[in-house]
DNA sequence: CAAGAATCGGAGTCTATACTCACCTTTTAG
DNA sequence: CTAAAAGGTGAGTATAGACTCCGATTCTTG
């Protein structure tokens, strides 16, 4: 039985140091899946994300055990860039940030589909992550705010909203959308949610 | 060469009439796939469909040349319903018909995942079908009928009430509805279309 | 009732894709 | 510089589901 020549490497257990090209692919890979999920939506194969981040598929899967562990970490990376939005409009007019938002919303969606499926999972919580969550708060805060400006009728809830929002962000996938009918759909709910 | 002992059967070509089993299949794929598209939606499987109905794959492809043609079959079918009940509701009040409509629909759609699919093609139009093109006409009358008894306003236009109506359904398959926040949603929708 | 046409049926083919694994390459500690 | 550990790779496996094919079965007509 021979002897451990060398003691265990790196910082023992849990660490979080990974080999400098494992660093580089996995930031690679996170990039190419974000582009690739945001395009073709959730069903986009593993070939593709591997391919675009130019590695091996193993390489993929080193990373991620499940392609749904891949969409999973994007899902939670776009959540925590709409919550560091969310943070910068909570400084502004709160009689307006709450339409800033949503509009931007809506306006994304039909270019990223993460945002939908992220929104979706936000409406379905449960076993959501931490920045999904955040999100959802962040969403429930400008609410909060406009209602106290009065820009937004009080007997509104945040799950209504919630709703309102996954429900425009989807019809905007499958409806055709001349150049404002986007701007037309909203303003009728916004003018839903005003007061009278 | 042995000639023709018979002549050809049947009302020659093109005509309609079937095998007295072969109508009775039809009619039950028709039925199972009803069911089994609505509770699973376009990615159910056909083999689901044909043990359902109780017959062999073979002959719901002998029925349906393609998936695609079974689930558009549907589609035409629950579109021909809907375009009915619209004929119903515009013989009697044109204040409410329409929002009659509106209601029925999303809660419609919280089960047969069908209609969601049926509303996404009428929303991208192009190539329907008669029946669901009829659906689409139903609604902009019921609409225009409740613009002219004013009880909604008169910017509204078609599309973003399409556009409104599918979202809504979506949203009602991705959130986990509490009682009534189906109506809370809708009564914000409504709200926004009503003239202030 | 029998011939033959129309249908049925379901094993088998084909394709797409998630995921694994045995072997090779790179990094890094000493 | 070197060996061991970490990581990379992509052919190969497994599975699922659409669609095909042809012998077996059932309906129809005379």
């Amino acid at each position: 039985m021979p002897s451990p020549k060398r003691a265990t490497t790196r910082s023992a257990l849990d660490g979080r140091s990974l080999r400098a090209d494992a660093q580089r692919n996995r930031r690679r890979i996170l990039e190419a899946a974000e582009t690739v999920f945001a395009a073709k939506g959730r069903d986009a194969s593993t070939e593709e994300i591997a391919q675009k981040a130019g590695v091996g598929i193993g390489t993929v899967f080193r990373h991620f055990p499940t392609k749904e562990a891949l969409l999973q970490a994007i899902i939670g990376k776009v959540a925590t860039g709409l919550a560091e939005d969310i943070e910068r409009l909570l400084q502004g007019d709160p009689a307006t940030a709450f339409f800033t938002f949503f509009t931007r919303m809506v306006e994304q969606s039909t270019e990223k589909k993460t945002v939908v499926d992220l929104l979706a999972e936000a409406g379905i919580d449960i076993t959501v992550a931490k920045p999904v969550h955040a999100l959802r708060q962040g969403i429930e805060d400008l609410l909060a705010n406009a209602q106290r400006a009065g820009t937004i009728r009080a007997d509104v809830r945040a799950p209504e909203v919630m709703a309102l929002l996954i429900g425009v962000c989807q019809a905007s996938l499958h409806t055709s959308w001349e150049p404002d009918l986007q701007d037309r759909t909203l303003a009728v709910v916004f003018d839903g949610l005003r007061p009278r």
